[in-house]
DNA sequence: ACAAAATAGGACTAAAATAGTCCTCTTTCT
DNA sequence: AGAAAGAGGACTATTTTAGTCCTATTTTGT
C-alpha cells in the first residue's frame, strides 16, 4: 500500500551517500558507483535533486554534488515532494483534478485530513535519521546470492 | 506524492454509500447508479472488498452487499489493504522484494519506521470519519461543467 | 421445475505512469 | 584547447493501473 516510486528510493539513497560525505564534492559517477545505482539513473536523479534545492551543484572538471544543506535539515517530506512533486493522496485533490465522479462524491476531504497526518509523519524524519537506521538490520534476503554492482556493464 | 490509486479511492466511496444504508443489501448496480461508477468497475471492487472481509455479500436474486461491520471498526488502512494488498511503502520491505541495491543499501529500515507511522494515520481514521466530512467542502472544481454520471454508456 | 436476478471468479485489453537510456549543450579546470 | 563534469531534454521500454467482458454458480419467485 502506498508505496513511494523506486526513484524516490534510489534517491534517498544518493542522498545519504553524500550525507557521509558532508561538504566533499562528489561527482555523479562516484557516487552512482558507490551506490550501485546505474549512472544515467542516478545523473537523472542528482539533476532533480539540485533542481530542487537538496543539493547544490558545481559544473566542470572537478565538479559535483553536495547536500544544500545539513541532513538534519532534509525531511522525506522534502525528498519525497522534489521527486514526486507536489502531488496529493487523491485524485480529485490535485490541482488538475479529472475526477468523474467529483460531483456526486461523499467522501474527498477526509484524504485530505489523513495526508495532513502523513506529511507530518514524513516531515519529522529526516535525512539523518534514515541514514542511522542502516546498521541495526544488516539481512540480506537474497541469502548470499552474489549481486554485480558494476554501475554499466 | 505517495497517492492511492484511483479503485482506492472509488473503493471508498462504494463503502462511503454503503455505510449510509447501514443494514440494507444493496445490488451492485443499485450502488453503481447512485455513487456514479461504472458498473463493471463498481463490480469488481465490491468482489474485492467482500473477499478481504469488509462487505458481505448475498447471492441469487435480490442480493447483495451490505458492510461486514460497523462502519466505525472500518479504517482506512483496512481498505486500502483490501484493495491495494499488504504492500509496502519501499520495494525492498516488500517479501518478494527485487532490490537490485539491497546489499549496498545504506538507507532501508528507516522507511519501515515511516510506514509505521502512517498506518497509525490511516488506522484512526474509520469509514465513520471518512462519510462525515463531505458537506464541509462543497466546492465544484469544474466550475459547474455538467458531467454526465450515467453508468453506462 | 424454471426463469430471472445476483454475485464469483477469471481472462483479457487498453491506457497511463514509471523507469531507464542517450544525446547535445554549457561550464570549468588544467 | 581539451577533458571532465553537470544541465536539459527527448525518447523508449517496461510495468502498473484501469476498465471491460465472459462464464459459472447461487438464490428467489412463480
Amino acid at each position: 500500500m502506498l508505496r513511494i516510486s523506486k526513484l524516490t528510493d534510489y534517491g534517498t539513497v544518493l542522498l545519504a551517500h553524500l550525507a557521509c560525505q558532508e561538504d566533499t564534492v562528489c561527482s555523479a559517477a562516484e557516487i552512482a558507483q558507490c551506490t550501485g545505482i546505474a549512472l544515467p539513473t542516478a545523473s537523472k536523479l542528482l539533476k532533480a535533486l539540485a533542481k530542487n534545492g537538496l543539493v547544490s551543484s558545481t559544473r566542470g572538471a572537478n565538479g559535483g554534488y553536495k547536500l544544500a544543506r545539513p541532513a538534519s535539515a532534509i525531511s522525506a517530506a522534502d525528498i519525497i515532494d522534489a521527486l514526486e512533486g507536489p502531488v496529493s493522496i487523491t485524485e480529485c485533490s490535485a490541482s488538475d483534478s479529472q475526477c468523474d465522479i467529483e460531483d456526486v462524491c461523499s467522501v474527498g476531504s477526509a484524504w485530505q485530513r489523513i495526508n495532513v497526518a502523513i506529511r507530518k509523519a514524513l516531515q519529522e524524519v529526516s535525512l539523518v535519521d534514515l541514514q542511522r537506521t542502516s546498521s541495526p538490520v544488516p539481512r540480506f534476503r537474497f541469502a548470499g546470492l552474489p549481486i554485480n554492482v558494476e554501475e554499466s556493464s
